[in-house]
DNA sequence: TCCTTCATGTAACTAGTTACATGATTAT
DNA sequence: ATAATCATGTAACTAGTTACATGAAGGA
C-alpha cells in the first residue's frame, strides 16, 4: 500500500515523540513547511488511514472536557519510515514559481518593470531566509538529537540567500545597460 | 475573471508567435518546464477558456486531412499578459521536495544511508543542471529577442549547480565525522 | 513497412488548499 | 471580559497528472 509523502511527514513527526494532530501540524509549520507543507484537510484523514494501516496507534488524552488524541508510531510504522528514508530511488524536486514565469516573459514589458520584478524577487527570498533564521533561533536550544533538522534548515537559509543575491545581481545588471 | 498561471504561460507562448496547442506544449516542455510544467490535460481546456474570454483567437490550418488549429493573441490578450507581468504583488515560490523530507528525517537511519541520500541528491541536481545546459545549447542559435528566456535558463542552471554542490559538500561532511 | 512526430482531446484520478464549523482552556 | 491557543474535523473546491483514445504525415 502506497503512502503519500504527507503520511511520511506524519510518521517522521511521530518518530520523535507522540503527538496530537494539532501538534503534528504545528511541528510541520515550523520545520518542514518550506519544502513540504501540511494542512488540516489532509492531516486528519491521513491519520485515520495510518491508524487503519496499523502504522500508528492512538490514545485518548482529554484535558477536562477538551478532547485530545495522542498518536504514536507502532513498530510497523517505525519500519515503514526507516524503509522510506532508506529508499535510494531518485525523486524529482518540484519547483513552481509564478514570479519566475513573469520574469521569463518580461521581455514583453519595459525595463523598469523588469528591474522592479527582479528586486521584488530578491526581497521575497531575503524575507524567506530571514524567516528561516528566526525559526532556527527559536528552536536552537532544544533537541540536540535530530541534527539533520538543523542541516535542512541551513540548506533552506542558504538556498534562499543564494536566490536573493542572484536576483539582486540581475536587477543591477539590467539597470546597468539602461 | 481570474486566469490560472498556466493560462499566462499560454499567453506568453503566443506572445512570441502564433502556435498550435501541440506547439505550445513543446515550447513549455523545453523552456518553462523546470519552474512551470504544462500538461495536455490542462492545455486544451485552457485554450477553450481563453478563446471564450476573447484573449486569443483561432484559425484552422489543416495539413491535408490532419487538423491543426493555430492560436494567436488578441489585443486584449496582449494587454492581459503585460498587466500580469507588471503586477508587482509578491507571490510565494513553491518548493516540494520529497527527498528533502527524507533527508530531514534521516536521523532515523544509519550514517551510510544518510550519505548515500545526500550523494543521490547532489547527482539529481547535477543531472538537472546538465539537462538545462543542453537545452540552452539547442536553443542558442535562434531568437536573440527574448533575452529574459536565457536569463531564466541561466538561473536554473546556477540554482541546480548550487544545490548539487551543497549536497555534495554535505555528503563529505557527514562522511568526515564517521 | 514501421517508427516518429504532429495533432487534439477527454475521463478518471490524485493531491492539496480554503473555508467553515465547533468548542474548551489558558493567558492577559 | 476577551483574545490567543489548543483541538478536531469536513465539504467544496482547485489544480494538475496520467492514461487513454484517435488518427494523419513524414522519414527511415
Amino acid at each position: 500500500m502506497e503512502l503519500s509523502n504527507t503520511a511520511y511527514v506524519i510518521l517522521g513527526a511521530l518518530h520523535e515523540r507522540p503527538r496530537s494532530g494539532y501538534d503534528i501540524k504545528a511541528f510541520a509549520d515550523q520545520s518542514t513547511r518550506h519544502f513540504w507543507a501540511v494542512s488540516y484537510g489532509q492531516l486528519y484523514p491521513e491519520l485515520k488511514r495510518l491508524l487503519d494501516a496499523g502504522l500508528i496507534e492512538s490514545e485518548d488524552q482529554p484535558t477536562g472536557s477538551r478532547q485530545r488524541t495522542l498518536y504514536r508510531l507502532t513498530r510497523m510504522g517505525d519500519e515503514a519510515l526507516a524503509d522510506w528514508v532508506s529508499d535510494a530511488s531518485l525523486r524529482p524536486c518540484e519547483f513552481r514559481d509564478e514570479m519566475l514565469v513573469r520574469l521569463f516573459f518580461s521581455d514583453a514589458v519595459e525595463l523598469d518593470k523588469r528591474v522592479e520584478l527582479a528586486r521584488n524577487m530578491a526581497g521575497r527570498h531575503q524575507a524567506q531566509a530571514d524567516g528561516l533564521c528566526r525559526q532556527g533561533e527559536s528552536r536552537r536550544q532544544k533537541t540536540k538529537e535530530n541534527p539533520m533538522h538543523e542541516v535542512v534548515l541551513r540548506f533552506g537559509i542558504e538556498l534562499h540567500g543564494f536566490m536573493s543575491e542572484w536576483y539582486e545581481r540581475l536587477a543591477e545588471q539590467l539597470e546597468a545597460n539602461r
